[in-house]
DNA sequence: ACTATTTCTTATCTTTTGTTAATCACTGGG
DNA sequence: CCCAGTGATTAACAAAAGATAAGAAATAGT
């Protein structure tokens, strides 16, 4: 537990820096939580209250849509892992999060952190933050998809900082991130063994 | 500027409740600003530095993609407007916002928000908040984009709460927010009627 | 009211993707 | 070592989108 609480420190310091006082006061938030392959961090339908921190292992999330599921999201170890749009709203989540690994996590209920919002700046900046850094996450990913044909986006998927995408992904679940089916994409790799 | 000012203030009380005194800490920082049709809000590879709030008229932005203007976002009256991740990112901004109508804006620049965000809690409540509703909507307009064809986007549109978009803005410009050419929406709306 | 521009639609053709199904490759259990 | 199950590829066809060009409709300006 020390050592991994150490490690989302870490993260979190990428944003701000913590006294150890405003540290303490996370602490006593802070569960583990071991999930195996195949089980759910957040389910569609239900309110999500978790913020999870991965310790081990890695996950998807998905959205359902006439009753089969599009991979959109996966998470790697000392990352945060959150249906975060849920937390946030308080409305059903409409994505579901799945271990593709047993899986280690360290968890504090967004609740709580609600609550250090309230009566720490430190930590209301903390959630403005992640809030934006979210933000300027899904606006390239936004503009990717809109300027971008799905052959393009995979080059850049090869090129670019997502590395840990194509090595531990299944490509069933990539095409769903390419927005794309498995056989388009299995088409554009052929495509591009060629030239 | 007394009654532009009360607009922006009971926008922002749309995210905090705002005292006297907090308001007042804003209240020094605005700017009038009106801009001509055609005129150009923030530029593709200048760092931006502003946050507007629409008065009156409406604008849109767009990337530039092989010389090609592509617009993904419109900006009506009431609403913030800003290359956003520019400002936070202090990174040059890749996109370009123009007026696509006469417009009247009340300006602030991003340092003096930051400096709101520094000394007072409640200001930098409404940057999380702010950064929160821009990472929703972005989080449900990529799941458009991933998850519905483009006739199902146009369909969403002409059925959702963005009856302002079909309404005032010309059809070139809505079908780069659906992430298709001018020519297939046009197709799109022909197919639709032949229902 | 007329002309000049711009915007939207229509048509043709090419390229790409989706769909479905069959095949191939790999993996893990028995 | 074989076999079942899963994931990836390939094939064939239908549907949709991109590109380009030409024509119709709408708009703005004089």
């Amino acid at each position: 537990m020390l050592d991994s609480a150490t490690s989302l420190r870490t993260a979190i310091e990428r944003f701000v820096k913590l006294t150890q006082e405003e540290w303490e006061m996370l602490l006593p938030c802070l569960k583990e939580l071991e999930l195996q392959k195949g089980e759910l961090f957040a389910k569609e339908g239900a309110r999500a209250h978790l913020v999870g921190f991965l310790l081990e292992g890695n996950m998807r999330h998905f959205y359902t849509k006439d009753g089969v599921e599009q991979t959109t999201y996966f998470y790697f170890e000392g990352h945060f892992v959150s249906s975060y749009i849920s937390c946030i709203t308080g409305k059903p989540s409409e994505l579901t999060i799945e271990a593709l690994t047993d899986c280690k996590l360290l968890t504090f209920s967004y609740t709580d952190m609600r609550k250090l919002f309230d009566v720490s700046h430190k930590w209301e900046r903390f959630g403005r933050l992640i809030a934006e850094y979210l933000a300027i996450g899904l606006e390239e990913r936004m503009a990717d998809l809109l300027l971008l044909s799905p052959e393009e986006r995979y080059i850049k998927l090869l090129e670019g900082g997502k590395q840990k995408i194509i090595e531990r992904i299944p490509q069933q679940y990539i095409s769903g991130y390419l927005g794309i089916t498995p056989v388009s994409l299995s088409r554009i790799r052929q495509r591009l063994l060629k030239k």
